[in-house]
DNA sequence: ACCTGAACACCGTTCAAGT
DNA sequence: ACCTGAACACCGTTCAAGT
């Protein structure tokens, strides 16, 4: 819900949380999670790093609401008029895709316990359990894996990002390829093998494919 | 490998990279995540800060020897005459407790993409699956789906573990049960369904019924 | 070669003082 | 009610000086 105005041209407007949300992303985006610092947003939003605490009680919520507005927008796509299988894989791929535009809330998700953004995830991929005639006794772990999965490839896909810009990916899948290949022969048999599948590796197809390999699993459970 | 005489006692000992990666880990464990720090690491070591800087290059490499020692240490366990399928749950579950011990690490084995640590998970974990003879074509994608379950999960974990000691943990999920089943019926009808079942839960052996699904799923891919 | 510890450039957070 | 910005108590890291 990016409004139309953004950063320093607010500078008139009044201090408020919703402000303060959205100039953290902005920070975030641009800078990284080691961007995001209370005088660095301080001096975005025109003011003193003490204002801020009025609105936030802290860094900790500040990174919370931040990860919830995103991924907020991230879910609100597509109504269920598909097959569970396929609203399965459209709803991984929207936090698959959220995590790579914002990488900093691969790193968030995984710190909210019980909190609202995984929740509303796991809660999603649920319902698509159920409907695809999951056992109830087995739609707990179905859901669980299913999001589990999804917070690991993010996390490591947050990892990545921030390692690796996004144009040198082709170049890095290279050179991650040839040192895989290089490997002690002995202890890394079978990762030297699957190395050359790195070079035209594509981590969003790899990405659905798990998801498509579970969902096998969950299919047997019937 | 802790050797018997650890800590403080060990003052008149020259520093070697060895004790400040040991004496790291036991601040990880004893302090958590934020107890490590180059000042009371010193301390502990009766030194003064600058010193670790010798043996170490910085904080990041600190925490990843950390990490790879105390995974290591976890992989050692259990030679292989055993069922694909057993070992892979065997090799699952030593990670998992190795997290359930040491929190820290997971947080840490997602910020090391593809450094040892998980390589050397990963390597297993492809060896049982080509042992399960998955097509060539496939097993990147098995392997690469159950790593990042447990990672997952792991990272899951970690998290629980710093909010809520191992002690408070039956009481914990009975409060989280509770709230489930009080959530709006209309936005969250399939978690108040699965509530109860978070009253028993034991987390390993969900987790291990999260293994069995995806392996399932690679049974059925050949 | 290895260690010391003061110093530098940062943090998050607080709080008296202002409007 | 809301904002200001100096101050506090920390960080990781550096570096001249010592042995």
């Amino acid at each position: 819900m990016a409004t139309r105005t953004r950063g320093p041209e607010r500078r008139g407007e009044p201090l408020s949380r919703e402000r303060i949300v959205e100039a953290a992303i902005e920070l975030l985006d641009t800078a990284g999670e080691g961007g995001l610092t209370f005088r660095a947003l301080a001096q975005r939003l025109a003011t003193g790093p003490g204002a801020i605490y009025w609105h936030v009680a802290g860094k900790d919520e500040l990174l919370s609401a931040a990860t919830d507005a995103v991924v907020d927008g991230a879910m609100t796509t597509g109504t269920a008029d598909t097959t569970p299988p396929e609203a399965i894989r459209a709803l991984a791929l929207g936090v698959f895709d959220a995590i790579d535009d914002h990488p900093w809330i691969g790193t968030q998700l995984a710190r909210a316990p019980g909190q609202s953004p995984m929740l509303r995830i796991f809660e999603r991929l649920g319902r698509q359990v159920q409907a695809l005639g999951v056992p109830d006794d087995a739609q707990f772990t179905a859901a669980s894996a299913l999001l589990h999965y999804i917070l690991g490839v993010g996390e490591q896909n947050a990892t990545n990002a921030r390692a690796v810009p996004d144009t040198n990916r082709a170049d890095f899948l290279n050179a991650a390829a040839a040192t895989w290949a290089n490997l002690d022969p002995d202890e890394y048999a079978f990762t030297r093998n699957v190395a050359d599948r790195l070079r035209d590796h594509d981590d969003r197809t790899e990405f659905v494919a798990g998801i498509d390999l579970i969902l096998s699993g969950i299919a047997a459970l019937q």
